[in-house]
DNA sequence: ATAGGGTTAG
């Protein structure tokens, strides 16, 4: 192949090959182009690549790449470009290394991208090597490669750095400014990054929407609403940081009057709206919003996935992403779809729906992340595989408050009550602090084992750790205390509690006292229940349940007339994700 | 013919 029909061909590559259609249409360049004198087993790649993800067409740009007879710089640093841009930063870096390897002068176009590749990095070594090189090789005077370079450093946090390539730059332009400005608005600086802003001879859209984000990123939203309002010039990513930054402070009505007042919307405003009306729990408007979209991409679909499965309706959640596989144009899931998908699995206690997505996880070229996994030890726990649920806990790179109170909550639904406290203290002892979702998994232990003293104390314990207990929590409580007999001490918990109890935390009293025939309490608990959630049919036979064991037997018949086609009685349930 | 900065998620 020619030199100049591969680079051709690479550039092709990476301004049109994103959907099956496009990639239909380069099958049929490829073959108008007279490319028949390449090797057959070339031809061949191309013509399978059956292709809806780039992730997939990554062989074929490398294989171009090698059936060159002398790549020179050049075509080495469109391939380069191509994965940084398209996310693939470890085929980026380790394709700079393949070409230094073979001892060619990187061009300043190939060292920007590989440090743009760099900069996504947790671990600062390959960055802080490629400066080497730069230095070495003499981009002092680049600003591209300067500023990618004070940019690495801004990203990783190392504002220090980044401030002294900056002041050692022979020449700066906007970017390399509003680079450091990001770098101090990552650091949480804010003060530090107003009086930068302000240094900033000639501010872009750019700068000035650095500036309003970080003002919500922090919390301020006075401040970047003041700012706002003085932009000279406002553009989509404007208008879409003040709904992200309403959104992350919960005040999805203000949210909502930016989404409605901006002058023009994109999927990204969208989808932040839908996370916001996915945390105030409205999903039926969330799901409006979904219908609205044109072109609804993979995180549209994720956006809606987690909005159902956050909000307990993980059918909805399977539903949708079933629906999404089935599509014309199929979207391939990620990492952050089968995080909700094995969510809502496990709220539905099914194992089956995740063994067919594991058979097809190399085919989504997904891989076991931590945050997988941990949500894996959730359902496998909830399923009572707890051996495999203490299998993937001890593969996990990094154990989190989150990984640990999945594990300390199967251990409690499976009896394991030892292991759940040997858990929880070993989690102190790392400094990890427990959370609400903590208490959740230990209260449930304690539950299980019926250890009333110990949960009682541990219930009482959370304010020492700052913690205020939710109505989930007392729902435990009270049919911890309940099933041991203790119904006065339930009822009076009940009657103290700082919020309105639920039918979960009446349910647990009732059940209680069906377990133990009492008639007085169980009367009141069934009236709250009933009172809060009437079509449940479980309620009605509970309470003719405590009639029949101490002999009332009309008050038990009178109950059981009409509640045929009625709901069977609600656990409660509870959900990592939701709580902080 | 190729490069760098701002908005979306558990």
């Amino acid at each position: 192949m020619s030199q100049m029909v591969a680079t051709k061909l690479i550039l092709t590559f990476m301004k049109t090959f994103s959907t099956f259609q496009q990639a239909k249409q380069i099958h049929a360049q490829i073959l108008t182009n007279d490319l028949t004198r390449l090797e057959p087993l070339f031809i061949h790649r191309i013509l399978l690549c059956d292709i809806t993800n780039y992730k997939t067409i990554s062989p074929y740009v490398i294989s171009i790449l090698h059936h060159l007879r002398n790549p020179d710089s050049f075509s080495w640093g469109c391939v380069i470009r191509f994965f940084s841009q398209k996310g693939q930063f470890i085929q980026a870096v380790s394709l700079y290394i393949q070409m230094r390897k073979i001892g060619l002068f990187p061009s300043s176009h190939a060292v920007s991208s590989v440090l743009k590749s760099c900069a996504k990095f947790e671990d600062d070594l390959c960055g802080v090597s490629v400066h080497g090189q730069v230095q070495k090789f003499g981009f002092n005077s680049c600003v591209y490669v300067q500023t990618s370079l004070l940019d690495l450093y801004s990203k990783n946090g190392d504002v220090l750095t980044a401030r002294k390539v900056f002041d050692e730059m022979a020449e700066r332009n906007v970017v390399s400014w509003n680079s450091l400005l990001g770098g101090y608005i990552k650091g949480g600086n804010l003060d530090e990054a107003r009086c930068f802003f302000y240094e900033i001879p000639r501010k872009d859209v750019i700068s000035w929407n650095s500036m309003v984000s970080g003002y919500a990123k922090g919390g301020k939203m006075e401040q970047a609403c003041y700012l706002f309002r003085q932009m000279p010039e406002r553009n989509l990513v404007s208008w879409n940081t003040m709904i992200s930054g309403y959104v992350d402070c919960g005040s999805i009505g203000s949210a909502r009057e930016f989404f409605d007042a901006m002058p023009k919307r994109n999927s990204v405003s969208l989808i932040t709206m839908i996370a916001g009306y996915s945390k105030s729990g409205d999903v039926d408007i969330a799901r409006e919003l979904f219908d609205r979209m044109d072109d609804k991409d993979l995180w549209s679909y994720n956006a809606m996935i987690a909005c159902y499965a956050q909000n307990s309706k993980p059918n909805e959640a399977l539903d949708l992403f079933n629906g999404m596989l089935k599509q014309e144009i199929s979207l391939h899931p990620d990492e952050m779809t089968l995080g909700s998908v094995i969510s809502a699995c496990s709220q539905l206690g099914n194992l089956d729906q995740w063994h067919w997505i594991e058979t097809h996880m190399n085919d989504y070229g997904i891989v076991l992340d931590d945050h997988l996994a941990t949500a894996l030890i959730d359902l496998y726990a909830k399923c009572g595989s707890i051996d495999k649920a203490c299998e993937l806990f001890h593969g996990l790179r990094k154990r989190d408050v989150v990984a640990y109170s999945a594990m300390i909550y199967g251990c409690g639904i499976n009896g394991k009550v030892s292991d759940a406290v040997e858990l929880f203290e070993q989690m102190v002892g790392e400094s990890i602090d427990p959370n609400l979702a903590t208490y959740t998994g230990i209260l449930t232990a304690y539950n299980h084992a019926g250890l009333v003293e110990e949960g009682y104390r541990c219930f009482k314990s959370m304010k020492d750790n700052g913690l205020v207990p939710s109505v989930d929590h007392y729902g435990i409580m009270v049919d911890l205390l309940g099933r041991a007999g203790w119904l006065d001490e339930a009822y009076r918990l009940i009657m103290n509690m700082p919020m309105q109890p639920n039918a979960g935390v009446w349910g647990a009293l009732l059940l209680a006292c069906r377990l133990h025939g009492n008639v007085k309490l169980g009367e009141i608990a069934a009236q709250h229940c009933i009172k809060l959630e009437s079509e449940t049919a479980g309620y009605y036979s509970l309470l003719s349940g405590i009639y029949a064991t101490v002999g009332k037997w009309n008050d038990a018949k009178k109950l059981t007339i009409g509640v045929e086609g009625k709901k069977i009685i609600k656990i409660p349930g509870c959900s990592w994700t939701q709580l902080e």
